[in-house]
DNA sequence: CCAAAAAAGATTGCATACGATTTTTGTGCA
DNA sequence: TGCACAAAAATCGTATGCAATCTTTTTTGG
């Protein structure tokens, strides 16, 4: 089974039109930093880049505004969203709460199957850490990001589930934006140990390891106020 | 203060459109069972109400669509939700998993303006349990899911707070359909509690307080399949 | 009289049109 | 040259129109 389809299935069965299709697209691309923070995504731009009419362009970008991936001015449009520090901050505290009970909520859940998928997502993310180059590091933040959501689908609360695709993608925006260089290799090993977790069904390691996962990631990003956001904020950058 | 201005500041300080302020109004009548679950909404019906265009009723119903408010079918339309049980254990099993973190943040937080505040909120639940009537009943769900927006105001978390804002209208719905009748008395009790450990800046007590109160709001409910639940869909309603 | 098919009606999905607001460009004056 | 102001272009907010889809009613055949 593909890993998209476990994530979307929730929401994608009732899917009613092409905007989310559209939005799926522009978040994988905000996701992957195809698109930069605080690039400009104008309602035309979109309309005519996937060839369909403002009305649904606009819908996309609606949606991708409640889930925090962009923002919107009245009269000025859509950008891909610059979160602050304070932003990532709330983030990650944010995922501090939810993720270690839903560690705990799959734990009570997981299935061999699962177990399978989970060695498969594994080996996927090793792949990439390998790999050198820009394509090779999208790849691996958005791995990192797959597993987190592979657990999420596990735990079975749709609404977490949710959630939890929001926070991840606003997590991939921030790790982009404030993370360090060679980070999240570390990353890789402590999933492969929540794993293990889940496998013996010890469901507190497993939640106490996500703690530190997540404490580990946020202590790799630099949340200093960086030399010019309010000169990048005039500039409208 | 208004407590609507302190649940809604983070969200309508950005305030696009119309179509914000028609959700609104929405909701409210959502939560407050003035719209039965399951009630068509129209998007011609809804832009006529507010005299407005089909398109920004349908931006509104869209933006109730994510917060699980409305459920829309493709071509058929949007109507109000009609969670099931199963949804209405995910809710509050989302709570459990995120409220008594939010206690433990707002704890760590709260002022003494807040706590004035919080007072202002439990006087106006008091009023309400003590009135008879449908109208008192509304009020008083909708007065006891304001002391929650409340607390997660506090707690300064704007990610959070929204995820609230979700739950809590949900939990309203959830309440009405499920709900047995002299229940939200006791709530009105433990929400004191919970107000005093805050003052005292017990924040694990707060934190426990919080989460007893969430597991007796759930246990109040009939959460057995109806009797005709399947009936009721095939019936459209 | 009932069941199935066909037509009529209502509602949504989407595209386009137009006024309003913002941003950019161009021009005249100091 | 530099700045203020105005015109032009671009973009957004919203209304409306048309085709597609679904629902309901009517018609028709058994």
């Amino acid at each position: 089974m593909n890993i998209a389809d476990q994530i979307y299935s929730a929401t994608d069965s009732a899917t009613q039109d092409r905007a989310q299709a559209i939005r799926d697209q522009l978040r994988d691309a905000i996701v992957d930093r195809r698109l930069a923070p605080g690039t400009k995504l104008s309602e035309g731009e979109v309309g005519t880049l996937f060839d369909v009419s403002r009305t649904v362009a606009r819908a996309a970008l609606q949606m991708l505004s409640f889930e925090g991936l962009v923002r919107t001015e009245r009269n000025r449009g859509a950008f891909v969203a610059n979160p602050s520090p304070e932003e990532a901050r709330q983030v990650f505290a944010s995922r501090r709460l939810i993720e270690p009970g839903i560690a705990i909520a799959a734990c009570g859940r997981v299935t061999a199957a699962d177990i399978a998928a989970f060695r498969a997502q594994l080996d996927e993310e090793g792949r990439f850490i390998a790999e050198r180059g820009p394509n090779a590091r999208r790849a691996e933040i958005k791995a990192s990001g797959d597993f987190h959501l592979l657990l999420a689908s596990v735990a079975g609360n749709a609404i977490l589930q949710r959630f939890m695709e929001e926070l991840v993608a606003r997590s991939s925006l921030v790790i982009a934006l404030y993370g360090r260089s060679g980070v999240s290799a570390c990353g890789h090993s402590e999933h492969t140990e929540i794993v293990g977790a889940l496998e013996n069904g010890d469901c507190g390691l497993a939640s106490r390891l996500m703690l530190h996962h997540i404490d580990h990631i946020e202590a790799d990003l630099d949340l200093r106020v960086r030399a010019g956001p309010a000169l990048r904020e005039a500039l409208n950058f």
